[in-house]
DNA sequence: TATCTGATTGTTTTC
DNA sequence: GAAAACAATCAGATA
């Protein structure tokens, strides 16, 4: 009964312009063993394992916090997909004022990965320009930068 | 044994 | 501008 509920049923905006099931199951199902398309193994070997993983969106960041009450509350639920669900509809519930302080963290998540985006686009650069650069200790001064930026933010909660 | 799938939303990237 | 890809998670399914 997946088709039932969720996928197309609760997006906004964009399963209002394509379909939502054509997003995911024509993305990486068909990808597998039939499809042109490169597996994910192929798409990893193909990525630069040093380039920067996107940051998560405050969805994301709320939901590593809600796996763990999630988890507690639900034990014996192992399925990230009862995550997900239950994630996704209480976000959807939560005020603006609820999702900030995640949204704030993802604003810093996303600023180091800007830097960290400009410190591999350098690399990259040298890279190009002269392959054998086997120092390349610049990108990590910059990557350590992320340092500066104490996890343990204040979140400054502001209620409505 | 190793790899993929599912389910969610938001952001980034690519075309 | 629109569509696709990808970010985390992990038990279960499949080859």
């Amino acid at each position: 009964m997946k088709g039932a509920k969720g996928k197309g049923a609760v997006k906004d905006k964009k399963e209002a312009l394509k379909p939502v099931d054509d997003r995911r199951v024509g993305k990486r199902k068909a990808d597998d063993k039939g499809s042109k398309k490169p597996t994910k193994k192929e798409k990893a070997a193909q990525k630069d394992p040093n380039k920067p993983k996107r940051p998560p969106s405050a969805f994301f960041v709320f939901l590593e916090e809600f796996r763990k009450i999630f988890k507690q509350e639900n034990p014996h639920v192992k399925a990230v997909s009862a995550v997900g669900k239950a994630g996704g509809e209480k976000w959807k519930s939560m005020s603006n004022a609820e999702k900030a302080p995640y949204e704030a963290k993802a604003a810093k998540r996303k600023a180091e990965y800007e830097k960290l985006m400009n410190a591999y686009n350098n690399k990259q650069e040298s890279t190009a320009d002269d392959d054998e650069d086997e120092g390349s200790d610049r990108s990590k001064s910059e990557v350590n930068d992320e340092d500066e930026d104490s996890e343990e933010d204040d979140e400054d909660e502001d209620d409505d």
